[in-house]
DNA sequence: GTATATTATTAGGATTCCGAATTATATGCA
DNA sequence: TGCATATAATTCGGAATCCTAATAATATAC
């Protein structure tokens, strides 16, 4: 649910609390969301997320490696995902060199329930579209990202800021480059979940 | 949790996606760090929104109105207050003039308890005294609130931003006006939950 | 005064989470 | 090689989250 508590008037004028108190309340609107994409889909909030995970982010194809990115424990995702495979979303194919592993993909019509799901969420997209300032707002986000996941409160997401590809440029209208792509980076260029993240 | 559901990396720069995306990994970390509290408070995620909701806007003083702002149902809401009131959290007291409605307050513990939730709360605050441009990273956040409270997606909030008494003065350096309080007011200055709030 | 609306509760059920235990396999090291 | 330890995935039991539907009591409208 929204997901914490704060006060949202403590300490009159403290920007802080009313910025966190503000993230609490869009995190509700998030969570409520899910719920209500649950009467349309007729799957759970967290089978909905495992299969938007296994859609764009399909490197992580394992139970573990789908419960670290999402903060949960392997039984919980175990058993959502023995759901998915029922109701035939999911594929478990055994690892031919490990043979505790299962890897998970998604069947044709899973990635395509995933793809509806992503347009459902568009609907707070459609809002955010008609914000000013939306590359500062994105900056905003993605520092506090950054803050999070160097303290332990995300998981590693793979995002330009902490790659060791990613290079902070000043004084510059395109402040930010990557040596990777050899190319320099706008705000709105900088990627949550890059394919060719390397920790830096 | 976090809560949703969309391609992080979506047509490559669109930035309305990557906000969203952001948006619905920092609602995660705020599910997540719910169910930390859990271990330390023996509350459940819900409990301790309800505690919060009961200690910051007593005026939310029913069953009813705690689950319209929660955006829950009134089952779910009064079935968690039946356990806060077996632990002597919260009070009932029958309305003299309405014998369907039971009023809510906090006990003197149950008060004590939201004051330790709102503190653990901060441990995300920390974070956000560090990022440069608050004052416009609020101004957004409560943009995106004002939008998604017209459109329905958040219950009616207190907010500044829609109330009577709120004048937006455009070029100026103090950029809105309280007529209430007759001051000017910065960003910083922007309640999202104001006692003084009239319908605008 | 009767129909309708509202407040709160209860019952039943699928899902969400957890910790703990289990099974199977992989790895490290003597 | 062999044995301890680590890891992957699952299962079990249990408390909590949510819902819809039904119920009871009271208030309101006409």
């Amino acid at each position: 649910m929204n997901d914490f508590v704060l006060d949202p008037n403590s300490h009159e004028g403290n920007i802080n609390h009313k910025i966190v108190f503000a993230l609490e309340r869009l995190s509700h609107v998030f969570r409520i969301q899910l719920w209500e994409a649950n009467k349309q889909f007729q799957l759970s909030p967290l089978q909905m997320q495992i299969l938007t995970t296994l859609r764009f982010q399909p490197e992580l194809d394992s139970v573990t490696a789908v419960a670290n990115y999402l903060q949960l424990t392997n039984a919980t995702v175990s058993d959502a995902i023995r759901v998915l495979h029922q109701k035939q979303y999911v594929e478990k194919h055994p690892d031919p060199e490990d043979g505790r592993r299962q890897h998970l993909t998604l069947t044709t019509t899973g990635a395509d329930i995933a793809e509806e799901l992503s347009l459902f969420a568009n609907r707070i997209g459609e809002f955010v579209t008609t914000l000013p300032n939306q590359a500062e707002f994105l900056e905003s986000l993605l520092q506090l990202m950054q803050l999070l996941q160097e303290n332990g409160f995300i998981p590693l997401q793979q995002m330009c800021t902490t790659c060791a590809h990613f290079v902070h440029l000043d004084n510059s209208t395109s402040p930010y480059f990557c040596r990777l792509l050899n190319k320099p980076l706008a705000a709105r260029d900088l990627r949550i979940h890059c394919p060719e993240y390397e920790v830096g």
